[in-house]
RNA sequence: GGGUGUGUAGCUCAGCGGGAGAGCACUGCCUUCACACGGCAGGGGUCACAGGUUCAAUCCCUGUCACACCCA
C-alpha cells in the first residue's frame, strides 16, 4: 500500500545507496549493445568548496542529460571529480596550522607541510561531492578524480614540457599581477577591477637646473587662452608612492603645449634634495592630451601601460616594492643607487634589466614603508614644500583580487612563467567559427571570442607550495632544464655543462586551471591511450555558467586541440546565473543566499531540481522564488497521489498489455496523449530547453493525466462494465509507467520509489526505474479519439462555466436537454453519459426538440446544451452572460472582417492564412447565431 | 568609454511575424470516498516608449529610456 503521504526525507538517501550499490552509476550501466557513447564531465569543483545554487542547477541539467541519455541505452559516464584550488586550500591549511597555534610552513618545510594538506584533504576536502549526492546525481563516483592524483599530474609533466620544447612556455621577467598578502603571483582573471573612492594628485616635477618655458593653452579655434612661464610639468597621479621609481615623464608627440620642454630633465619632487632624480621628458603615443594635464609619469615596473611605454622607449623599470607590498628595504643606500640612476638618465652609464632590477631607489626615510603609509608621507612630503598643485577626490578603478575582494593587487615585475596563449588560441578559435563545437545559446560564443582574439601570455607560475610543482631545473649558472622528472633534468644538464653539476628544481608551482585544462582527456587516462579515452572523448556537452568560459572553457579547447587534435566537447551548454528573487547576485556578504541543501531538506532534492529545470530558460537569469519551489514540491505530491489513487481503484498491469489495441476512446486519447508527452520532453532536452521539457511534463501530469483522464476513469472504475474496467486499469498502469520514466531524469527519487511500490505481478520491473528503457511510444495519436474526448471535456467545462456564472449552487444536480444534435454528438453523449452527469453535476440527460422555458444555454458544435432552471436559475444573470458572449464574439468577428476586406491581405497573405481566417469567421458566425437564438428564447 | 542581454498579468517567467500564455498571488464556490501541498469557475495585460519595414508586428529594423552583466 502506498503511503498516505511521500517523505522525501526518509526515502532519498535509501534510494540513492540502492542506485550506487547495485552499480547503476557505473559507467555503460544499462547501455545497450553496441551503444553510441555519451559523456560528461562535471566541472571540477574546487576541494575547499561546499554546494551553492549554481552548483545545484548546473549539476541539475547535467544529471538530466546523463539520465535521459542512460535510459535511452547510450554507453553513458559522467565523470566527477574535484580540482586541487592551489591558492584556497594553502590559505585554508595556513590557517587552520596558526589557529593551532603549529609551527608555520615555512619552519616545517615543504613536504611536511604537503603532508599536511593531504591530511586535510583526506579529512574534510570534497564534502561538495557528498552534497552532490543529495541532489541525487549519478556520476559514476568510481572514477572520481583529483587534479593533484598521480595520473592528472603526469598529464599536467607531459603538456608542460611539451609546451616548453615547442616554445610555448616560456620563463621571463614581466609586469604580473601579484597578490601582496599572499606573496604570488595570479592571472589577469583573477583579478578584479573595483571602483572606490580615491584621489588624483597634481603635484610640480620642477625642469633641471630651474630652466623655463612658455606655457600656452589653445582654444578650438587656434587662439591662445592661457598662457605663462612654468618652471616645472604639472603631473598627476592616483597612487604616489610610484613616483619613486619613474623613469621618465612623456607627452604626446603632437602636444604644443610641452614641445619646448621634449628632451629636457625634470625633477622627482620627493626625497632628500641633494640627491634627487632627474628623469628625461619624453614623446609616447600612449598620453591623452585631453586628459589631466596631458603629461604622465612613467612607472615601467608599477603599471601596465606604463611598462609598455618603458619598453618602447627603453626607459629603466625600477621595482619599489617587496612581496609583501611594502617599500624595499634591501641593497645599498639611496644615495649610491641614485646616482647610478642619475648617470643611466644621463645616457653615461648603460643598464639592463637584472641591473635595474639589483637596485633599490627608494628614498633612506621611506624604506619599508607599507605601500599605503608611504603614500601618506610621500604627499604631506610634496605638500610641505608647496610643489602640490592640487587633490581631487576622484572615483578610480582599483585592483583587487578576485576572492577576498580585499588586498589591493600591485603589478609587480617578476620571473615568471608564461603560456604563449595566442598561437593556442588560433586553432580554438576556429573550432567554434568552423562549427566543430558550438556554443548554446549561440550568443557565447562572442564572448569566447573576444576573450581568444584579443588574449595575452598567461602567467602559470604561483609562489606556491600546494599545486604541481614546475619541472624546471637551474644549474648553477642559472642555466634551465625543463624534464619530466630529475634525472632527465641530470642528463640534459650533464650533456650542456660536459659534467653532473647540482642542480636546484624551481619552487614554484601550476596554476590551478592550467591542470584543470586538461580534464576532458587527463580524467580519461591520457597520456595512456585507455579504453576509456577511446569510448568517451570527446565528451558531448559541456555544461557550465558563463562566468568561466575564459577560465575554463578557452584553456580546455587550447589544450585539446594542442594535444588531443580534437575538440574536447562538441556543445558548451553555458546556463544562467542563479539569482535572489529581486534580481540580485548571491552573496555571502548581501545574506542573500539561498542554500540548496536547505531547499533539499524542506521541499524535497525532486521539487529543487524541478524548480531549477524549469527556470532554466536560455538566455536569461533565474530569479528564484520560494513560491516556485514550493509549486513544485506540490507537484510531487499530485504524482504521489495520483498513483495511490490508481493503486486503491486496482489499476495494475495486465499482462501483455498493447496500447495499440485498445479499443475505448479515453484510454487511446490518453496513450496518444502521453506519447505526445514524451516526444515534447525528448525533444527540450535535445535542445538544451529544459524548461520546455520540464512544462511539457508538468503539463501532461497534471492538466491531462490528472485533471481529466483521473476525473474520467472514475465512473468506469467504479461502474459495472468489467471489461471496460479491465482496460482502463491497463492504460491507467501503464501511462503511470511512461509517466514515472518521463519524469525521472528531473525527479529521480520520487519516481523511483514509485516504481518500485507500484510493482505487481505483470510489471516490467526487470530494472530500477533508472535503468529502464526511455518509452518508444511512436504511433500511438488516435486523431478520432482525441476529437472526442476533446468534445467531451468541452462539453463538461461549458456546463461547469454556466452552472458557475448563474450561480447554480455547486451541490445541485440538474437536468440537461440536448436539443439540434447530430448523429455524432448522440453517440458521444451516449458513450460519456455517466462521465458527463458526474463531472457536470447532471442528474439526466434528455435529447429534446426545442430548448425548455427559462433554460440556461450553452453551444457546443452545432448542438445547444440547456439546462431548466426554473426557480433556480437567475434570468437577468443567464441574459447577462449570453450577451457578453455575443459581443465579444462579435469583436473577433469585426477584426478578422477587416483583415479580410483588405484587398492587400487577400492578394498577399499566403492563401492558407487566408482560408483559415475564412473559415473562423464563418465558425464564429455560426456560433453568433446559436448563441442568439439562444437569448431569444430568454427574452 | 566599448560590448552583451533584459524590459510581456500584482510577483516570477515562457512565447517571438498571422487568435496574448504558465506558475504563484487574487476573487467566488466546493470539507465530492487520490490529493485543501486539493477541486471547479473567474478577474487581471496600449507585450517599456517613439519611429520604420510588412497585407499583417509583442515578435524584424532604427532610435530613446530603464535595469543587469562583461570588458577597459
Amino acid at each position: 500500500m502506498i503511503d498516505k503521504t511521500y517523505q522525501p526525507e526518509s526515502v532519498e538517501s535509501r534510494i540513492y545507496r540502492e542506485w550506487d550499490e547495485s552499480g547503476a552509476f557505473k559507467a555503460g550501466a544499462g547501455a545497450k549493445p553496441g551503444a553510441e557513447s555519451f559523456s560528461i564531465v562535471i566541472p571540477p569543483p574546487n576541494v575547499t568548496g561546499s554546494l551553492h545554487i549554481g552548483h545545484a542547477l548546473n549539476n541539475t541539467l547535467q544529471d538530466i542529460m546523463i539520465r535521459f541519455e542512460r535510459m535511452r541505452g547510450k554507453d553513458v559516464l559522467w565523470q566527477p571529480g574535484l580540482d586541487h584550488a592551489g591558492i584556497a586550500t594553502q590559505m585554508i591549511v595556513e590557517r587552520q596550522m596558526a589557529a593551532r597555534q603549529e609551527p608555520s610552513r615555512r619552519e616545517i618545510g615543504r613536504e611536511k607541510f604537503l603532508e599536511k594538506v593531504w591530511e586535510w584533504k583526506a579529512e574534510s576536502g570534497g564534502i561538495i561531492l557528498n552534497q552532490l549526492r543529495r541532489l541525487g546525481a549519478s556520476c559514476d563516483w568510481s572514477r572520481e578524480r583529483f587534479t593533484m592524483d598521480e595520473g592528472l599530474s603526469r598529464a599536467v609533466l607531459k603538456v608542460f614540457v611539451g609546451l616548453y620544447e615547442k616554445g610555448l612556455i616560456y620563463r621571463a621577467k614581466r609586469l604580473v599581477n601579484w597578490h601582496p598578502g599572499l606573496h604570488t603571483a595570479i592571472s589577469d582573471l583573477e583579478v578584479e577591477n573595483i571602483e572606490v573612492d580615491g584621489h588624483m594628485w597634481h603635484f610640480k616635477y620642477p625642469l633641471a637646473g630651474g630652466e623655463t618655458y612658455t606655457y600656452v593653452e589653445k582654444d578650438e579655434d587656434g587662439n591662445i587662452a592661457f598662457s605663462e612661464e612654468r618652471d616645472y610639468i604639472s603631473i598627476a597621479t592616483t597612487r604616489p608612492e610610484t613616483m619613486l621609481g619613474d623613469g621618465a615623464v612623456a607627452v604626446h608627440p603632437s602636444d604644443e603645449r610641452y614641445a619646448p620642454i621634449v628632451g629636457k630633465l625634470c625633477e622627482i619632487p620627493v626625497g632628500p634634495k641633494e640627491h634627487r632624480r632627474l628623469i628625461p621628458i619624453i614623446t609616447d603615443e600612449y598620453p591623452d592630451p585631453d586628459f589631466g594635464s596631458g603629461a604622465v609619469k612613467i612607472t615601467g615596473a608599477h603599471d601596465f601601460n606604463d611598462y609598455e611605454v618603458a619598453k618602447r622607449g627603453h626607459i629603466p623599470m625600477y621595482s619599489l616594492m617587496d612581496v609583501g607590498g611594502r617599500m624595499r628595504d634591501d641593497g645599498a643606500p639611496y644615495e649610491d643607487q641614485a646616482r647610478i640612476a642619475m648617470r643611466i638618465a644621463n645616457g653615461e652609464e648603460d643598464f639592463d634589466e637584472n641591473k635595474i632590477a639589483a637596485m633599490n631607489i627608494v628614498p633612506d626615510e621611506y624604506r619599508g614603508l607599507d605601500r599605503f603609509e608611504a603614500r601618506d608621507r610621500i604627499v604631506a612630503d610634496i605638500d610641505a614644500e608647496g610643489l602640490m598643485i592640487m587633490v581631487e577626490d576622484k572615483k578610480i578603478m582599483q585592483p583587487h583580487d578576485e576572492k577576498s575582494k580585499l588586498v589591493v593587487i600591485e603589478p609587480f615585475l617578476t620571473d615568471q612563467w608564461f603560456v604563449d596563449a595566442e598561437v593556442l588560441a588560433k586553432p580554438a578559435i576556429a573550432s567554434v567559427r568552423e562549427g566543430r563545437t558550438k556554443f548554446v545559446p549561440e550568443s557565447w560564443q562572442n564572448t569566447y571570442y573576444s576573450w581568444m582574439e584579443n588574449i595575452r601570455p598567461w602567467c602559470i607560475s604561483r609562489q606556491l607550495w600546494w599545486g604541481h610543482q614546475i619541472p624546471a631545473w637551474y644549474g648553477p649558472d642559472g642555466e634551465v632544464f625543463v624534464a619530466h622528472d630529475e634525472a632527465e633534468a641530470n642528463q640534459k644538464a650533464e650533456a650542456h655543462y660536459g659534467n653532473a653539476v647540482e642542480l636546484e628544481r624551481d619552487p614554484d608551482v601550476l596554476d590551478t586551471w592550467f591542470s584543470s585544462a586538461l580534464w576532458p582527456f587527463s580524467t580519461l587516462g591520457w597520456p595512456d591511450q585507455t579504453d576509456e579515452l577511446k569510448r568517451y572523448y570527446p565528451t558531448s556537452v559541456l555544461v557550465t555558467g558563463f562566468d568561466i568560459i575564459f577560465f575554463w572553457v578557452a584553456r580546455m579547447m587550447m589544450a585539446a586541440l594542442e594535444f588531443m587534435h580534437e575538440e574536447p566537447f562538441h556543445t558548451v551548454y553555458v546556463h544562467a546565473l542563479v539569482r535572489d528573487e529581486k534580481g540580485a547576485k548571491m552573496s555571502k556578504t548581501k545574506g542573500n543566499v539561498i542554500d540548496p541543501l536547505k531547499l533539499i531538506d524542506e521541499y524535497g532534492a525532486d521539487a529543487t531540481r524541478f524548480t531549477l529545470a524549469a527556470m532554466a530558460a536560455q538566455g536569461r537569469d533565474i530569479k528564484l522564488a520560494m513560491s516556485r519551489v514550493e509549486g513544485y514540491r506540490n507537484f510531487v505530491t499530485k504524482l504521489w497521489n495520483a498513483a495511490r489513487f490508481l493503486e486503491m481503484n486496482g489499476c495494475t498491469h495486465v499482462e501483455g498489455f498493447e496500447p495499440k489495441a485498445l479499443s475505448q476512446p479515453i484510454n487511446k486519447w490518453i496513450v496518444g496523449s502521453v506519447a505526445a508527452a514524451v516526444s515534447a520532453v525528448e525533444k527540450g532536452i535535445d535542445e538544451h530547453r529544459f524548461n520546455d521539457a520540464a512544462s511539457a511534463a508538468y503539463d501532461f501530469v497534471w492538466g491531462t493525466f490528472c485533471d481529466w483522464f483521473i476525473e474520467l476513469s472514475k465512473p468506469v472504475l467504479q461502474g459495472e462494465d468489467e471489461a471496460a474496467k479491465a482496460e482502463m486499469r491497463g492504460t491507467a498502469a501503464f501511462v503511470l509507467d511512461q509517466i514515472l520514466k518521463l519524469l525521472h531524469p528531473f525527479m529521480p527519487f520520487v519516481t523511483e520509489e514509485l516504481w518500485t511500490q507500484t510493482n505487481s505481478a505483470h510489471a516490467d520491473r526487470s530494472t530500477m526505474l533508472m535503468l529502464s528503457e526511455w518509452p518508444d511510444l511512436a504511433g500511438l495519436r488516435d486523431e478520432v479519439a482525441e476529437a472526442e474526448i476533446n468534445w467531451l471535456t468541452s462539453v463538461i467545462s461549458g456546463i461547469r462555466s454556466v452552472r458557475s456564472e448563474v450561480n447554480v449552487p455547486a451541490g445541485a444536480k440538474i437536468a440537461l436537454n440536448i436539443v439540434g444534435a447530430n448523429s455524432e454528438s448522440r453517440a458521444r453523449v451516449e458513450a460519456h453519459r455517466a462521465a458527463i452527469e458526474r463531472l457536470a453535476r447532471i442528474e439526466t440527460i434528455t435529447f429534446a426538440e426545442s430548448v425548455p422555458q427559462a433554460s440556461a444555454q450553452l453551444i457546443v458544435g452545432e448542438a445547444t446544451y440547456a439546462m431548466p432552471l426554473e426557480g433556480v436559475i437567475d434570468i437577468d444573470a443567464e441574459m447577462a452572460r449570453l450577451r457578453r458572449d455575443i459581443e465579444k464574439l462579435d469583436k473577433d468577428i469585426v477584426q478578422i472582417d477587416r483583415k479580410l476586406s483588405n484587398e492587400q491581405f487577400v492578394a498577399k497573405a499566403p492563401p492558407e492564412i487566408v482560408e483559415e481566417q475564412r473559415e473562423k469567421l464563418e465558425g464564429l458566425a455560426t456560433q453568433k447565431s446559436r448563441v442568439e437564438a439562444a437569448l431569444g428564447r430568454l427574452g
